[in-house]
DNA sequence: GAGTTTCAGATGACGTTGTCACCTCTTCGA
DNA sequence: TCGAAGAGGTGACAACGTCATCTGAAACTC
């Protein structure tokens, strides 16, 4: 029937969709190996077998959370018949749709894990293996980025990408962000996402016109 | 020589005090009541006669810190010697500070605590109390929006004030997170927080200008 | 000022969790 | 056919949040 490396990367899988399903459904705090292990029909100890402990497995559920982001922009970028701005205003959105349909998802792939700072000293990210070479969620995250930066390319010039992709970049993850945490609710901005993304848009198209020679 | 409701406050304080120092060291995981006991030189069980559990104590603490936020920013906006952009930077600094100096208190301060969501449902703040009524952690939230929306306003106008605002507001908070979470770092974007506030600064005083009348 | 109430804090206990050591049993390679 | 390898099961342990209960001193009442 089933080869052992066959039913071993099928239990693997379970183990992930089971953590992304928990994770979904009542964040990290009920992401339990046991009931990981309950949800892929094993027990407890089994994920020990595929990962290093909880932390390993939900930074690969956060590296596939990566890769369909990256997988959907980059289909934006790819899509002949979209304009530069539509492109844009989609991969904007991709990322604030993923704050709004899997909130807990989103906090996981812009948690600084392991955070060693002590003081004044950076919070790094600890999604290096023992060696430091970076692990498939920094390369999934690296390649949505990719992406990212050819579709504000596509807008304002090679030269304003990577400054003005990273104010984009930025922008958006704190609209979802802000969204996510519920500091947009309420009568004080009376504005929405859709619409400060419009404006980014906007703004950074004229800017990047203006300020081409400075 | 110290009254009950003194020395009751006293416990508080410490309390407060090593739990913050706590987060800091180590983050969330790293607060642990019995350590929080044992530096403000009770046990284990004291701090449930002060706060309703972890949470409620986490929650005290993200108050205090939207506090020291909303005084830094008030102060900003009531000294007269600042030009109305430099009011504007500094705010937007001001929240990027924190995310520098202090990341767990910076994610703290924009965790969507006890999300109740499930699927499609939003996730709500649960930082109010049983009947529903803001607590001191979402006043000092309020505070510190109002504090930062008259500095956009005195710069961009009250009509523009409030969608702007939400921008600047939001923007600030996506370039805390991504530097604190690592995302900003590599030769991939070649900007700093810094030079993307003043871009953001820029931007937005153009656009106010421009738009004014549409 | 004696008796009562109140409440901050201490203590013991319980269930849950992450993690490890150890065991079993099937599968793979020679 | 036999040994190695490795996936998975099981027992155990420490740490954690939380609660019920107890204690002792301060605060209040008369």
């Amino acid at each position: 029937m089933a080869t052992r490396a066959e039913s071993a990367a099928v239990t693997r899988r379970s183990l992930l969709d089971a953590a992304a399903e928990l994770l979904d459904e009542g964040g990290p705090e009920a992401v339990t190996l046991r009931e990981v292990g309950a949800r892929a029909g094993v027990t407890r100890g089994a994920p020990y077998r595929h990962f290093a402990g909880k932390d390993s497995l939900l930074t690969a559920v956060a590296a596939e959370g990566w890769e369909r982001v990256g997988d959907r922009v980059q289909a934006l970028r790819a899509d002949p018949d979209l304009p530069a701005s539509e492109r844009l205003r989609g991969a904007l959105r991709a990322l604030i749709d993923v704050g709004r349909r899997q909130p807990h998802l989103y906090q996981l792939l812009f948690k600084p894990q392991g955070a060693r700072g002590d003081g004044l000293e950076r919070v790094r990210l600890q999604l290096c293996g023992p060696e430091g070479d970076p692990t498939a969620a920094v390369r999934a995250a690296g390649r949505f980025q990719d992406e990212f930066q050819a579709i504000v390319a596509a807008l304002v010039g090679e030269a304003d990408a990577r400054h003005y992709g990273a104010l984009l970049m930025t922008s958006a993850h704190g609209i979802a962000g802000m969204e996510l945490s519920g500091h947009l609710d309420g009568d004080k901005w009376r504005t929405t996402a859709d619409e400060l993304v419009d404006t980014l848009v906007r703004m950074v198209s004229d800017a990047s016109v203006t300020t081409w020679e400075t």
